[in-house]
DNA sequence: CTGTTAGCGCCTTCAG
DNA sequence: CTGAAGGCGCTAACAG
């Protein structure tokens, strides 16, 4: 129940009457170019004496640590869902995740995770949409780290390996689609300022779905931060012919949307009308149900770690474009649809 | 853009004409017996060559790495916010956190990143309610490194140094008490099997309440997997005498209550009351908000943090009792009590 | 104050 | 097929 010593391959070898280089090779390239019956006595010695590798010291020998750092802003909702996938992928391959998070969007924070990642000699890294700008990225990376972006548009090249994003500006910009053809006749996007660049993905998009599907629709966009709900959507309701179509930034700005309405009596689809993005729980579970935008989590994880990999020179598969754009694909649930039975 | 060499403290010690011995002091020592002139030339000439300590060879040679590993069922909703808090606390003491998820609670999965963690010789482990059976994990944990769980109770003390339990089953029994108060009829307990222990945990605090403070009023015990929500509230409320009072297992689970209950325009608190547990972004914006059970996360991740700590012989602090109940506190919305306004 | 010298535990040629 | 030996980068006595 102490810690003093764990038990070393060299007792392993001991134990097992061989030297510690076939113990290595036994134990950990499976024993090819080694006995029958070499192989069993370091496997039982090694069993019995609970030798477990020490994954420093392989490291640090091998000068490759199998580990992949991520770093996210957040791990509740999408990033928690996300870090789980990336973790079960990179674990397929191999290799140990190592999470970070952020704490929100702080620069300063990041930094410092990446120097402590950087630190830890990982082989890869996957970072979400990077708080920081390019320059102090660059200082900081130019290490040789290999360094795959999620949601991170336009990064230079010599930072970054590519990106894999998601298609949050089409998402959006069918979501305008969608809403004018259901019948909305005035259309307004509940942003997320303090979320950076998906939230400028988001904004982009919704603005070019406007200018393609509803270049004469009545529209606006206001930030959900510090929104007071039910005195928007009332004045909004006044100011505008119904009904009124809303995109929201994720679905908990939709659980907020939907709650105020419901409690101010508007009628859900012939009054108001809302998407949300991530297709969350709530979206699922909430009254009435919220149409949104259902996120590739196994693919988008997938092509991330498929993209280091690649680099590794472990796997095959091309590395083809730098930036992957993952498209969402739309559940409609009753926020836009008249509900089936009643 | 490759990565071939990370300069050592062997470049810094020549560039900085000193040995590395002296290198490594003042690098990693604060630089404590160096001359002010030596440090300036050390830290210059590490700045310079873009010196990062390789945390393998550190931890290799010291025998210490200042890595904790946490092993959680997952890591959205309430287990993301715990890993974020528990990391900030991680980092506050100077150890680096890292995280694995075991996709719910998969005792093969769990075993698996154990291993992992200790292979990379961390100095604690941090578990929630493990899946994993006592002689299970004490085979595998008895090395020597230490072990702190969150929600997991009576525990042999040969395996985990102690716990941080989440008061749970008091928050459901004072769950009974305030429904009963409020006039409930009949009671109910929607739990969630799937979750093992804090499941155990809340249908224990049920029943201690409904033997406490309820022993005259109908109640029953139902499980969310799998429930028609809306098939079982309308037959519940044929059954009983109104208003029924249900305590939820979390506010995933009162949302789905929620949502049924307003499709089937069951007056709420009137006719049916609920009560969550975890606070959750969804209990405060749900419309009518649901009262729900607040988690102290700071407050939690520090009581386990400081248990490894106290363990190290780091900081100070007294390590008192084995068990720390974390109290949960009350969060009273619309789902309970009358609205104010209207 | 600063330098020398052993390791830490494992991997990996290179001989036998 | 197996053993001997030299690192990997850093730390920690122990001398100067």
């Amino acid at each position: 129940m102490s810690k003093p010593k764990q038990v070393t391959i060299v007792e392993v070898a001991a134990a097992a009457g061989v030297s510690i280089a076939t113990v290595s090779n036994v134990l950990n390239r499976g024993g090819i170019r080694s006995s029958k019956e070499t192989i069993r006595k370091v496997e039982l010695a090694a069993e019995q004496l609970g030798y477990r590798r020490n994954t420093m010291a392989a490291g640090l020998s091998r000068s490759k640590t199998y580990e992949i750092g991520l770093i996210l802003p957040g791990l509740t909702n999408y990033y928690g869902e996300l870090a789980e996938h990336l973790q079960i992928e990179a674990h397929n391959a191999g290799y140990h995740l190592s999470v970070f998070s952020s704490g929100g969007f702080d620069p300063d924070i990041e930094r410092r995770n990446l120097e402590v990642l950087l630190q830890r000699r990982v082989d890869g890294l996957i970072c979400h949409g990077l708080a920081m700008g390019f320059e102090s990225t660059r200082s900081i990376v130019n290490s040789g780290t290999p360094l795959v972006l999620i949601n991170g548009w336009n990064w230079p090249e010599d930072i970054a390996l590519g990106a894999v994003n998601l298609g949050f500006a089409e998402a959006c910009k069918q979501s305008t689609k969608l809403l004018v053809e259901r019948g909305c006749k005035a259309l307004c996007y509940v942003g997320s300022k303090g979320s950076k660049v998906i939230d400028e993905q988001r904004r982009k998009g919704f603005n070019a779905g406007i200018r393609q599907y509803a270049s004469d629709v009545i529209h606006e966009i206001v930030d959900a931060k510090d929104l007071d709900m039910e005195a928007f959507l009332s004045s909004l309701l006044q100011r505008h012919a119904m009904p009124v179509g809303m995109i929201a930034f994720d679905d908990h700005v939709a659980l907020r949307l939907l709650s105020a309405a419901n409690k101010l009596r508007i009628a859900i689809p012939s009054q108001l009308q809302i998407i949300g993005i991530n297709n969350d729980y709530i979206a699922k579970q909430s009254y009435p149900g919220i149409s949104s935008w259902d996120i590739p989590y196994s693919y988008q994880a997938q092509s991330a770690i498929n993209k280091l990999l690649h680099k590794f020179g472990n796997k095959a598969e091309s590395g083809e474009e730098r930036e992957i754009e993952v498209p969402l694909t739309f559940i409609e649930r009753e926020s836009t649809k008249s509900y089936k039975t009643e």
